[in-house]
RNA sequence: GUCUCCAUCGUCUAGUGGUUAGGACAUCGGGUUUUCAUCCCGGCAACGGGGGUUCAAUUCCCCCUGGAGAUGCCA
């Protein structure tokens, strides 16, 4: 049988991890298995959800390349794909659950239920949940609130002996009592809308979905869809509970543990294959040491058995230590062309860049491109080349172990050096700058440290002369220069 | 409170009835380097506790503990 699993987000805020990994995982089981994969939008709450919700959703499966067989846009034999157009569908199956006996309609208010809740906590009733009120209403009371045209719900009526269980491939078989199942949970509420469950169980039936992976927050319902299948007569799918994301913390991965929108992730300038390949390896390996996926090989290596029981933590860490390393892997004309947009967002560099400009800024990816975590990082690392530095304290320019006054020397020497050289190799300049450092009795850090903040306006930066060179020499020397005058008036004043 | 699930270095994980329990990130130290980064070398670091089963348990079973999730007209 055709393998046939689902990514069923409901569009109510951005794609975060979480749910980006749990399509990950179905989606490569798909190609794996040679199965299909289904996008479904589960867009039942009406005053959550939202168009640009969808819209994320679409830009960050995009982002990642990731296709799916049907689904919205792309149609399908079992479409609509998106809930809010099925809702007839699911007032047919609700209504033909009540005349099986198998749900009933509640009429209770929400103050009533509010009130019946509050009540519970109070007085830390055992009993939790729904006391299954209307489930013995009189047909004398039924009929009098369907004359009043009274808002009602359908509730599915929970067994209360007996239990149920669920076979998970992962976790094995999962049993519940009947009597801790959720009582009598809604299945259509009163906008006419249906709930997660009865929405979810009827299209993953009519969808002929045949493996269902989800988080582990889902395995509490396993038993209530159980219930509901058997309510429809209907054979189960096979479910695969996936580990939860959690935060540095150990709790459920949310917006106070950092980023979690995949979004954030993207601006920020995360590649979407390091994002891809370090998600899937929370919760899923491969073996004891490959640690480099691509996408092909995620979606023909990717198996179930391989899957981790326990929650993962997210680590940011060591993202960034996939992003760093994906990155590396560019060449430099595809890495300019990642960074462009930072570039132009910062506008170091025009919307429509002459070739000159371009150029200029193809020479200094080999100087960003190992020492970037993140796309963003370029902004920072070459606003020295772009936009005038401000260095106002002397004190920067002084390495360790070295005084104001050796500085101020050693600046006016290597200015002395360097003026007018401008054509000869950087390596006979850099020689002659060592040789003046030792003759002066420093380190050569000595001499080079000052010119590096004069000119870069830190004391950390890119390769010294490949960033004087970029800059422009008499721009270098005009900023030593200036760096010089500093670093005298510091000293006649100090 | 109740129910369910989970449990190997700080983190992600590999692994087995008998191993020096392996790798990666992080961290620490060293080397390369005019800074930073990259790169290379090395160190620290784990089977939660208690009972069983067994010649032998990190591995199988039970209990405890710890953690997580669920208990909505949200998904």
């Amino acid at each position: 049988m055709e393998v046939r699993v689902r990514y069923a987000p409901s569009p109510t805020g951005n794609q975060h991890i979480g749910g980006v990994r749990t399509a990950l995982f179905n989606y490569f089981f798909a190609r794996a298995m040679n199965g299909k994969f289904i996008l479904r939008i589960e867009d039942t709450d009406q005053t959550r959800s939202s168009e640009e919700s969808v819209k994320d959703l679409y830009d960050t499966l995009a982002w990642l390349d990731v296709e799916w067989d049907e689904g919205p846009e792309k149609g399908g034999p079992y479409g609509p794909y998106i809930q809010s157009e099925r809702i007839e569908l699911y007032r047919t199956y609700a209504q033909q659950l009540v005349d099986k006996g198998k749900a009933y309609r509640c009429y209770c208010t929400s103050e009533r239920l509010d009130a019946l809740r509050e009540q519970q906590i109070a007085s830390k009733s055992k009993v939790q949940g729904y006391d299954r009120h209307c489930s013995h209403l009189s047909p004398q009371q039924i009929e009098q609130y369907e004359k009043e045209k009274r808002p009602y719900v359908i509730r599915l009526k929970v067994p209360v002996e007996g239990k149920t269980t669920f076979h998970d491939v992962l976790m094995g078989d999962i049993t519940r009592k009947n009597k801790d199942v959720s009582p009598d949970p809604i299945l259509l509420k009163s906008d006419g809308y249906p709930t997660y469950h009865l929405a979810n169980v009827i299209d993953d039936h009519l969808m002929h979905i045949t493996h269902i992976m989800r988080a582990q927050e889902w395995i509490p319902s396993g038993p209530l869809h159980i219930l509901l299948y058997e309510a429809f007569g209907w054979e189960p799918p096979m479910y695969c509970h996936l580990p939860m994301v959690m935060g540095k913390d150990g709790q459920k991965l949310s917006k106070r543990h950092g980023s979690t929108a995949v979004k954030d992730f993207r601006e920020k300038g995360y590649l979407p294959e390091a994002l891809m390949n370090y998600v899937s390896m929370v919760g899923w390996s491969y073996d004891d040491k490959t640690e480099f996926f691509t996408k092909e090989q995620l979606c023909s290596l990717f198996s179930l058995e391989k899957i981790n029981k326990a929650p993962g933590i997210f680590d940011y860490k060591k993202l960034d230590w996939y992003n760093g390393m994906y990155i590396r892997e560019k060449s430099d004309e595809q890495l300019a062309q990642l960074l462009l947009p930072y570039m132009k967002k910062a506008s170091f560099i025009p919307e429509e860049p002459s070739s000159e400009e371009y150029q200029r800024f193809l020479s200094l990816i080999p100087l960003v491109k190992e020492r970037l975590k993140v796309l963003s990082d370029v902004v920072e690392m070459v606003r020295f080349l772009y936009e005038d530095i401000e260095v106002d304290d002397a004190t920067l320019f002084v390495p360790k172990k070295q005084t104001l006054a050796q500085t101020l020397e050693a600046i006016q020497a290597a200015y002395a050096i360097m003026d007018g050289r401008e054509d000869e190799e950087d390596e006979t300049i850099e020689g002659l700058l060592s040789e003046k450092a030792k003759e002066m009795g420093l380190k050569v850090n000595g001499i080079f440290m000052p010119i590096r903040v004069a000119v870069t306006g830190s004391a950390v930066s890119p390769p010294l002369f490949d960033s004087i060179r970029v800059l422009g020499y008499d721009k270098a020397l005009q900023r030593i220069e200036k760096a010089i005058m500093l670093i005298e008036n510091e000293v006649n004043n100090g």
